[in-house]
RNA sequence: CGGGGUGUAGCGCAGCUGGUAGCGCGCCUGCUUUGGGAGCAGGAUGCCGCAGGUUCGAAUCCUGUCACUCCGACCA
């Protein structure tokens, strides 16, 4: 390809909206155009990065055995009304009427699709397991696009869909998927790459891992230790040793004013861990009350409470006078029956803790809850945090960085084969419901993420693997003719030997071309002009900066060639 | 959905105590220049987000509205 033919312009002035440079980079390196909230078009030098991530993903996906198969962007709601989903998932899915009124939607997942390509042919055990995947566009309507192709409304993704009769085949499945993951991440020249256990969220089931790229400008928070548990925060089990404390009589004392945490800890000169802090939730559907406590120097993990109560909830917004409820001085003892509590885990084993009183100004001490409450059920619900302890190991060890998530992967169990009626005649003739997994990975996400994990000020420094071309020639000097006959014939050389090839052919000044070179990111550039002509040579450098070298002209195209090969074996 | 911010040329921005629009980059023409975003000279490009209102006159003031964006909420 010539860069005098190639459409899309490069810059210098960052657009005010990029707030991570891979966002940056990309729009000022003329890969894609802004169209609107979370939708963009993608220029060639993208799009060719989009194709051979592809082809990578493609491949491992093929060597476990899938099968690359096509669902439709558009569906009809009847087959979303069937999984339920087209009343549990919200305004994220796009909606509408086709001209005869019948209700459609966008697709921004395949589940559906895939049980129902599936669910007619394959009848017996014999026909399985088997998977089948995609690559194909997703529309959905985030609240919030970010990041450029990080977060997008309209994107493609390699969705996967695996069919297994018995949990124990699933298992199987899943850790050669998950395996074929790392190849593909490896593959595209990740880096810092990791799994993590997930929260498994609207797509139900149980096991599930996300494959994170670690960066500072990552969306989700990752709990790590050194031992080698790994989870996202939204997951991450948290574990607490307490000190028990000695029984104390219950003991209501005044406390003027000390509706925090904080304030309380210094007005009785106590520890927050003694302490039982209540924190109200509102459920969704009707903003009823939920009060959940934890001991004082924790927080609550939304998305565990959401799992454990099996509903959505909010922060409570305002706690009205009617509920019983007495901001800043909430405990368990006394506290309006009607309103369903949780405990935390982390009040498990203390024998004396300090709560609200249910009225203003009071809080009671040596709150013992099997004494004063009765036995309770205790529950994790916290959100983990720097410095905790690790559920594995045991350790303080838990330290917590962020992530971009590049992949996924689910053991979803018969959701949707049980709703969507998919069955099987078992050996015993014997109807069963399949069970499935399913596996994601968003591609022009993991572009972006790459950019992000592999840039320097100047450029993207695409990984070979993945760059758009592998090799750029820069004619420093179209307008002399001994520079543009060898650089016309270096890159004709590389083309018919097989070696993708960028070719600046436009009469601009160095500096813009070099400039523009970095945006491009491309692994090697090789650099014809007078200066390197007058010693019969090209000058080859990488993008990197892990090689600089005078090359005879007449070996150029073979020294890159070897390069090349070196650099895609590395 | 809550809280900030912004809409003026392809991009970044100024103009906002009212008088019909400007700067830098980019783009076009010519000459010079040529190893890290050149110089000089000439040129093109605007429903000043949209709709009302005030006014002789609105990019500017008022009202409404839409869009975008950042932080949160949300999120396979």
């Amino acid at each position: 390809m010539k860069v005098s033919a190639m459409l899309g312009e490069r810059f210098k002035d960052t657009p005010k909206d990029c707030v991570i440079e891979s966002h940056a980079l990309m729009m000022r390196g003329g890969y894609m155009k802004y169209m609107a909230n979370g939708i963009f078009s993608l220029y060639t030098p993208a799009k060719r990065i989009m194709r051979k991530i592809e082809q990578i993903i493609r491949e491992e996906m093929d060597a476990i055995d899938g099968q690359e198969v096509m669902f439709p962007v558009v569906m009809p709601a009847s087959l979303w009304e069937e999984s339920g989903r087209y009343t549990s998932i919200g305004s994220e899915m796009a909606r509408w009427k086709d001209r005869s009124g019948n209700p459609m939607v966008l697709g921004m997942t395949h589940e559906e699709a895939a049980v129902h390509l599936a669910r007619d042919t394959a009848k017996s055990y014999a026909d399985f397991p088997f998977m089948i995947y995609q690559i194909q566009t997703k529309f959905r309507d985030e609240p919030r696009a970010r990041g450029g192709l990080i977060r997008v409304r309209e994107f493609t993704m390699k969705d996967a869909y695996s069919f297994h009769t018995s949990q124990a085949d699933l298992e199987r499945y899943y850790s050669r998927a998950y395996e074929a993951y790392n190849r593909i991440f490896e593959r595209c020249g990740c880096k810092n790459f990791i799994s993590v256990q997930s929260d498994s969220g609207m797509m139900g089931g149980a096991v599930s891992h996300e494959f994170m790229l670690l960066t500072e400008v990552g969306e989700d928070s990752l709990a790590i230790c050194d031992c080698g548990y790994r989870a996202n925060m939204e997951a991450a089990v948290v574990s607490v040793t307490n000190e028990t404390g000695q029984i104390e009589p219950l003991t209501e004392i005044a406390t003027p004013d000390t509706k925090t945490i904080e304030d309380l800890a210094k007005f009785i000169h106590m520890d927050e861990k003694r302490l039982a802090k209540a924190v109200v939730y509102q459920k969704n559907a009707d903003d009823s009350y939920i009060i959940v406590f934890i001991r004082g120097d924790l927080e609550v993990n939304e998305t565990k409470l959401r799992n454990y109560l099996g509903y959505e909830i909010h922060p409570a917004v305002e706690i009205s006078g009617e509920s019983g409820i007495v901001p800043g001085f909430i405990g368990p003892v006394g506290l309006p029956k009607n309103i369903p509590v949780v405990y935390d885990k982390s009040l498990k084993g203390i024998e004396s803790l300090v709560c609200g009183a249910n009225k203003p100004d009071a809080h009671l001490t040596g709150l013992n809850l099997a004494r004063d409450i009765g036995e309770v059920e205790y529950h994790d619900v916290a959100k983990t945090f720097d410095g905790a302890v690790c559920p594995e190991c045991g350790k303080p060890h838990i330290h917590i960085e962020k992530g971009i998530e590049i992949g996924n992967i689910f053991q979803l169990g018969t959701k949707y084969t049980q709703s969507m009626d998919m069955t099987y005649l078992d050996e015993n003739g014997e109807r069963q419901y399949p069970i499935m997994g399913c596996y994601g990975i968003g591609v022009g996400r993991l572009c972006a993420s790459i950019c992000q994990e592999s840039h320097d000020k100047f450029g993207p420094i695409w990984p070979i693997a993945i760059a758009p071309w592998q090799v750029e020639v820069c004619n420093l000097r179209v307008d002399d003719p001994a520079v543009k006959e060898a650089a016309d014939r270096l890159y004709a050389g590389l083309l018919s030997n097989g070696i993708e090839t960028l070719y600046d052919d436009r009469d601009i000044r160095p500096g813009v071309m070099f400039a523009d070179a970095d945006l491009f990111g491309l692994p090697i550039r090789a650099i014809v002009s007078p200066k390197t002509l007058a010693d019969g040579c090209v000058e080859i450098a990488a993008r990197d900066k892990s090689f600089r070298e005078m090359v005879p002209v007449d070996e150029a195209v073979a020294w890159i060639k070897e390069k090349t090969i070196e650099l895609m074996n590395a």
